[in-house]
DNA sequence: CCAATTCCTACTTTTTTAATATGAATTATG
DNA sequence: CATAATTCATATTAAAAAAGTAGGAATTGG
């Protein structure tokens, strides 16, 4: 029931770009190195991220990445959803839910921890993050 | 991000017992059946909630589990500790906080999920999971 | 005694996670 | 144009966790 590296570095790796400024094309290998984290690795997160829309990539010599939009109108759910797919605590199935007593834990608690972590996840934006770390820098 | 079938299994073996009422002795062999899951693998799971204090075992001939308190004493966080550990969102560890980026996030995500996550699987009884059960039969 | 049950634990299988490895494609710069 | 820095793409491997099976010992009511 843990978050995995993919959405923790994937994070931390936007946080890291989001800081050096709007538009600032930032090179993974920087960004890898200050976070400790393998390059390689990285670059399939972000390569994700990537498709998923969140960051864009520029090719060649001084390339790298940069937010595709404002970062305060990125929210940790966008980007945990592009990394790790929709939060949900349990895959849900048809006929699971025939079940009285599965019935009784999705309405109790699958969906109201589903409801309450998403919209959480949807309050917190990359700006929020990056002011953050800013202010403890 | 996924509870595990241990939680879940838990749960389910758990309000199923704790329907038939207080006191009283549960099959493993018959929740099994009604749950359709696995008797061995269900016994596993009940050694645990065993040694967590959750039920009471009864051996031999009509032996079987019946709960080792008042179903509206025990929360489903109580549950989910033995089953699964306590909830947290990410591994913590020394190092990590050091990080400016990471202590952001914890600061702002992981800190706060875990908090609401917990308080809200400690509002939840299993008896409040029972009353819902009965409503829906 | 016997059958139903919990209790115990070792083993196996499957799935997921986390990486590593390798190389192609692109591009600024000297 | 050659080179080096970069993204982009994909295959492979290694390690860990999850899920389940197997088999039998211990207990107990009838």
């Amino acid at each position: 029931m843990k978050l995995s590296t993919k959405g923790r570095y994937g994070l931390r790796g936007l946080v890291d770009i989001a800081a050096y400024g709007e538009d600032e094309i930032v090179s993974l290998a920087q960004t890898a190195r200050r976070q400790k984290l393998s390059l390689n690795y990285l670059e399939q997160v972000f390569g994700m991220l990537r498709r998923g829309g969140i960051v864009i990539g520029v090719k060649g010599v001084n390339g790298g990445f940069k937010l595709a939009c404002d970062m305060d109108e990125i929210t940790v759910r966008d980007v945990l959803e592009v990394l790790e797919g929709e939060f949900s605590i349990v895959d849900r199935n048809e006929e699971d839910r025939q079940d009285s007593v599965q019935a009784a834990l999705e309405t109790l608690l699958w969906d109201e921890i589903d409801r309450k972590v998403n919209s959480f996840l949807e309050e917190r934006t990359l700006g929020s993050l990056v002011r953050e770390y800013r202010r403890n820098i």
